[in-house]
DNA sequence: CCTGCAAAACTAACAACGTTAGGATTCTAC
DNA sequence: GTAGAATCCTAACGTTGTTAGTTTTGCAGG
């Protein structure tokens, strides 16, 4: 094969291979999900022989690791830069976070769930970048919150935000249209407590 | 090989296969986690050819389904057994079934998660099942709600039992003996609320 | 008891996968 | 322009899910 020397497609030798396999991987994982990720595959949409990602991963679960790595950072920037308005510091917060979730389902779904072969070690890189982000929201509790109440509180904050996710991304919620809605009328209950009558859970 | 009659262990001829794959499978999916449910390593277990199991499941996906519906129903009895006492009906429930799920939680995730290979049938057979659980939710927050805060508190509750049981599962909390304690320290915020200078979350 | 039939098991095989080994190509640096 | 490293390829191994076809097993009727 003749090389294209500066065509901004195709030109895999130096550098290119990693990014684009990073990108077809994770247009894959989105369209079938984590379990469906396949070296082979991801190797093929790019239109390169499967040994030669090995170039750039060790393992597909490596591949894996860097789109939850990925996956990551982009939560913690939409944390970040969420609406902090004055009443209702948190709800823009939980809101900004489903909606990652929902945005990014496969991926939200790899980050946290079982979808890679669970290979100790990047199960152990994982754990670490999970635990930042439970850090982070600890951190913003710890502003407003007795040091105490932190633990449980942020537990708390997370398992609903994380659990809403998930069944959000299940589809057991219909319309697509209100979800927005839908998120923040489950935050108000995180304010408030479950109404009245069954307020003693 | 001459036939052992009548020995409790290893007549497979006549109806007892399909029970010991279950029981097979269910180990593996509790040791190993859902993504490695694997058909010849069942068999192997059992200690059969892999393709006689495709006797009894046309797929590797219907183990998983029939796993699933033992959970489901399991996760049914455990919540109707829960004790409701008078003051804290619903912690009784929720208590029971974040439970279930550390009890189980290679069949929880197999349950609720990504584990199988996502064949567009059992997942709707799935998503019947888990809407089962759901309204049995709903049915029983009806009860001291008005109609109109039922579908949002019933999401509220079960986004925060899924998310907990999931955290939870996935180690993030540490010591494993006070997990009770810490279950119910966060059932107790979903009725009031998180504390006082968050309140506007 | 023995003969036939259906259920239930087995062996052999295919395609696809993850991954490794080793040979060819291409870029970079001197 | 040539040496060497980086990058890619083809070939292959072992494993998986699953199908096809054959043999064994147990049961029913004569």
């Amino acid at each position: 094969m003749s090389s294209r020397s500066s065509g901004s497609h195709g030109r895999y030798h130096h550098g290119a291979l990693r990014a684009a396999l990073l990108v077809e991987a994770r247009a894959q994982l989105e369209k079938e999900g984590p379990a469906a990720l396949s070296m082979r595959e991801i190797a093929r949409r790019v239109g390169v022989a499967a040994p030669s990602a090995y170039h750039h991963f060790p393992k597909l679960d490596a591949i894996a690791l860097a789109l939850a790595e990925e996956g990551f950072a982009e939560l913690a920037a939409r944390l970040e830069t969420a609406p902090t308005n004055a009443k209702g510091q948190l709800s823009g917060v939980g809101l900004a976070y489903v909606r990652f979730a929902l945005d990014n389902p496969g991926l939200y779904r790899l980050m946290f769930g079982d979808g890679l072969k669970t290979s100790s070690t990047e199960h152990h890189a994982l754990r670490i970048l999970r635990e930042r982000t439970y850090e982070r929201v600890k951190t913003g509790l710890r502003a407003r919150l007795r040091e105490e109440q932190v633990e449980t509180a942020a537990l708390f904050l997370w398992s609903l935000v994380h659990g809403l996710a998930l069944l959000m991304i299940d589809g057991r919620i219909g319309k697509p249209a209100n979800h927005d809605a839908v998120i923040m009328s489950v935050l108000r209950l995180a304010g408030t407590g479950l109404p009245s009558a069954s307020s003693q859970l």
